[in-house]
DNA sequence: ACAATGAAACTACAGATGTAGTCACTGACG
DNA sequence: CGTCAGTGACTACATCTGTAGTTTCATTGT
């Protein structure tokens, strides 16, 4: 039921998950400092996003106020989970181990999630 | 310089990283038991594969024997790295985190890690 | 030698995606 | 009051993806 995000819109919902409402060109002026993007580029992909409802908009006068409508951490489980069925089975321990071998995790890294499954285990 | 691989393909490839080489039709025999796809379906999907230099063919006689030219683990640290970095900031800790607060993770999880990461510090 | 079979090659086609351009309208400015 | 700049709406268009159908060629059994 949860609405596809393209890559390219995921980078439009960075910026309104950062701070919302705002108008187009305020969200396409925080895009452009990280991608290569024309306005009308991120107006588009604010359209689309509106049109499969994950972002509201709100009149403004003469413009629109655009907000998510789905919160970022809902939109991180749905990925995240497909991420890891799809590649490891749905168990999350490959993942890890599979960093780890990659050498993607640093002695900081496991240390740090180590305190955090110490905290979860309260 | 990672070839981009689709998830139709994913599918495919995973029967290649299983067992290789294999010819179009036995791949097929073993995509069809999980996707409802044609045989002729496969077969695109093996020639882009191949077109793409992720898997390699050898002539067989009349048909062609297929193998996967990219490893599985290659490609698993590609696409975790990837996924990582754009919705994790790169760190792996926010990702543990996210999934042990969205109830993604057991306590089964949360001992298999644990213990995984204390081999990792040895 | 010929017809049926099976496999690769080529073609198809709609929907999603990345990346814009252009049009029309409206309020602000001179 | 006429012009311009900002804004949303609509249009464009090449690729990539998912999902096949059709054609052609060689092989194999009769």
């Amino acid at each position: 039921m949860t609405e596809r995000i393209s890559d390219a819109e995921h980078a439009v919902m960075e910026v309104l998950w950062k701070r919302a409402p705002l108008t187009a060109t305020e969200v396409a002026d925080q895009v452009v400092q990280q991608k290569d993007w024309s306005l009308q580029t991120v107006k588009t992909l604010l359209s689309r996003l509106a049109a499969k409802a994950v972002v509201g908009t709100e009149r403004d006068g003469r413009r629109f106020l655009y907000s998510p409508l789905v919160e970022r951490d809902d939109y991180l489980t749905g990925v995240s989970r497909n991420f890891v069925d799809r590649l490891f089975g749905g168990k999350v321990m490959p993942l890890v181990a599979h960093l780890a071998e990659a050498d993607e995790l640093s002695a900081d890294d496991i240390r740090e999630i180590e305190e955090l499954l110490r905290e979860l285990k309260k």
